[in-house]
DNA sequence: CCATCGAATGCTGTATACAAAACACAGTCT
DNA sequence: AGACTGTGTTTTGTATACAGCATTCGATGG
């Protein structure tokens, strides 16, 4: 059951965080208050609440005087943010403690998927963002889950890298199976490092797509 | 030179965290709009976005048709929160690297102060808040350097903490201590656990301070 | 034909107005 | 006496109106 949301501004948000994953909102695209309320049918005055909402999660960016903005994909951020979602992600690992033990399996299971040949780019991009959900899902901690799913949802625009000859799908594939390798024998700390490192080796990939595009 | 924000809604947002960070909106506060915004001397709608940014960064609630409260202090907000930006400091020293050398010196020299007898609990959290400044001043990573920043201020409210009896005020100088003692002998990385390490022991502190309130 | 200036148009930023929900308090009923 | 209901007041949530800035497109001059 989900909750009931009582005013708009917190409907219209989440709203907004659909159009931006699934690109009908997309990077340097102008959001016009006029137009996007009549779309969303509802007023200015709660869509710019939650547009206002947004740009402190970085998900749409306010330049003054010129409104909003969906923010344009940048290498900087990628090398930026990156580092930060494994760091995070290797908290949430070694928060989970004992619990993590039993993730291996299921990890495993969806970790083959990723490499099936007939995918699309956004198919694979959403194994990979199951994976790294279920990845943390054992944490306790749950502000550090918010945050890294916010986090998370700013590089969703980056998910297109996903394209064969961009990504080395099966790169990932096999760092995929060692975390869950290392997770399942109970070496958390070793798991969590190669989570960072995991991340970190994304950028060089993600960047190089940018450019390439 | 202070950046000329052209917008009410980012000058209203800066007074709030101002006025949230020296107890002039203390914890478990509502916040009436009407009062507020004639405060602030804006009208209500500024404040309204202003609020709304504040709320997905956690320095204030939405309580839907009961309207904005800041936070009441929370032992779980610290256990979770404190994790967190442990292990960000943490990353944030390793990115900084050979940088994060030439502190030592600087973070000893704040550090003495924190012991000095005749400090009142605010300029005692505010020595820390500048050690803690300093020591991730030489990261080149902005989205990290923000992300930090904007958890760290989620915790300010708990600055209270660090009247005598309520924090072993000795146990944190040595614990700093040796940070600096680990960032100057090039042992970065043993300096990111320590520091984990650190804020992890000041949420049993914390917890006991707002417990004995 | 191109460049530059200016007016028009569209959009943002802010204020205000209105409706509906929550709260407080008093009066009444059990 | 206690609880409940009804009414008045406060406050939020939303819509709309208005002013001012930015951009764009056209006109005029070189």
């Amino acid at each position: 059951m989900a909750i009931q949301r009582q005013n708009l501004r917190d409907q219209v948000r989440e709203e907004l965080i659909e159009w931006l994953s699934d690109g009908r909102l997309g990077p340097g695209q102008r959001l016009e208050e006029e137009r996007l309320s009549r779309a969303l049918g509802v007023s200015r005055t709660p869509l710019r609440e939650a547009l206002a909402n947004l740009t402190s999660e970085g998900l749409v960016e306010a330049i003054p005087r010129r409104g909003f903005r969906v923010p344009k994909l940048s290498a900087e951020r990628v090398r930026d943010l990156f580092p930060v979602i494994g760091s995070l992600e290797g908290l949430a690992l070694r928060l989970s403690g004992a619990r993590a033990l039993e993730l291996a399996s299921g990890l495993d299971g969806l970790n083959e998927r990723l490499v099936l040949p007939h995918l699309s780019p956004r198919q694979r991009a959403e194994i990979d963002r199951r994976w790294h959900e279920m990845l943390v899902s054992r944490n306790p901690n749950r502000e550090l889950a918010t945050l890294l799913e916010r986090t998370r949802s700013r590089v969703r625009p980056y998910a297109g890298s996903w394209e064969r000859g961009a990504t080395d799908i099966e790169a990932s594939r096999a760092e995929h199976a060692e975390i869950a390798r290392l997770l399942g024998s109970g070496q958390v700390d070793e798991a969590a490092e190669a989570v960072l490192r995991h991340w970190v080796r994304a950028i060089r990939v993600v960047t190089a797509w940018i450019a390439q595009k």
